[in-house]
DNA sequence: AACTTTAATGCAACTTAGTCGCATTAAATG
DNA sequence: CATTTAATGCGACTAAGTTGCATTAAAGTT
């Protein structure tokens, strides 16, 4: 779906910003924090997080936070469960777990511990 | 295991601090933060970070942040997945749960959304 | 039991991801 | 184009968690 749709979709209003922020995660479709992209993004900071946290009222984005308070945000195309190793701070994407619990509405989920890596 | 045990057994040191937070989360058997317990806990609050902190290296605690950086803390017995509600910020203990991932070391396991009150 | 080593504690200062207030600017609607 | 309403930038602020340092208390040793 096209960005601009995307955004009147959601009764938001079209911006460079927002254009920006969802063009930038539909291309690298993974999960990026605020540090990753701040020397490439052209907003304030707080435009940033304004805009993700509308993001992901809206459904467009999940977020997560990772080991040690920083906030990660992706584009949401397929929901499926990232992988946070303690040890490399690496993070996955796990396309193989379909999560269902009755009665919840499941928007995402993250699982913690050692990647194949960092098991020796 | 015994408290004291359970500490000399990862060769830390047995103090007051540390028998206080076990046997409160032992109690309690529940995910808690800081903020939850500083009233009743008698420490300063570097040292309860600290001794959590060391905790979770050594494998007695699980650790996991919830929706909006707050940190949880559960006494380790039998690992289980959290559900975290996007709506009324509830957490609630998952064991019906058993995640596998081949080669990953799994430690523990997150789940956002809406729980059962809050998806009318 | 005293002696020594090493790690834990309290306190205050600090760090830092994220938020907020406010004045300014720019979308949307007609 | 005029009006309304929401988004932006900027700086100040918040608060969870950390750190440095002097002090105290475990644990091991004689
Ligand atoms: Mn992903
Ligand atoms: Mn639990
Ligand atoms: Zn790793
Ligand atoms: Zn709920």
């Amino acid at each position: 779906m096209k960005t601009q749709e995307l955004l009147r979709d959601k009764k938001l209003k079209v911006t460079p910003a927002r254009i920006e922020l969802i063009e930038l995660f539909k291309r690298e479709k993974k999960p990026l924090s605020y540090e990753d992209i701040k020397d490439t993004i052209n907003m304030d900071r707080a435009t940033f997080y304004r805009n993700m946290n509308k993001f992901e009222e809206v459904g467009l984005f999940s977020v997560f936070e990772s080991n040690s308070k920083i906030r990660f945000f992706e584009f949401k195309l397929t929901p499926h469960a990232h992988f946070i190793c303690i040890e490399c701070h690496s993070i996955e994407c796990i396309k193989s777990l379909d999560i269902k619990l009755d009665g919840y509405e499941v928007h995402n989920m993250t699982i913690k511990g050692r990647c194949k890596n960092c098991t020796l």
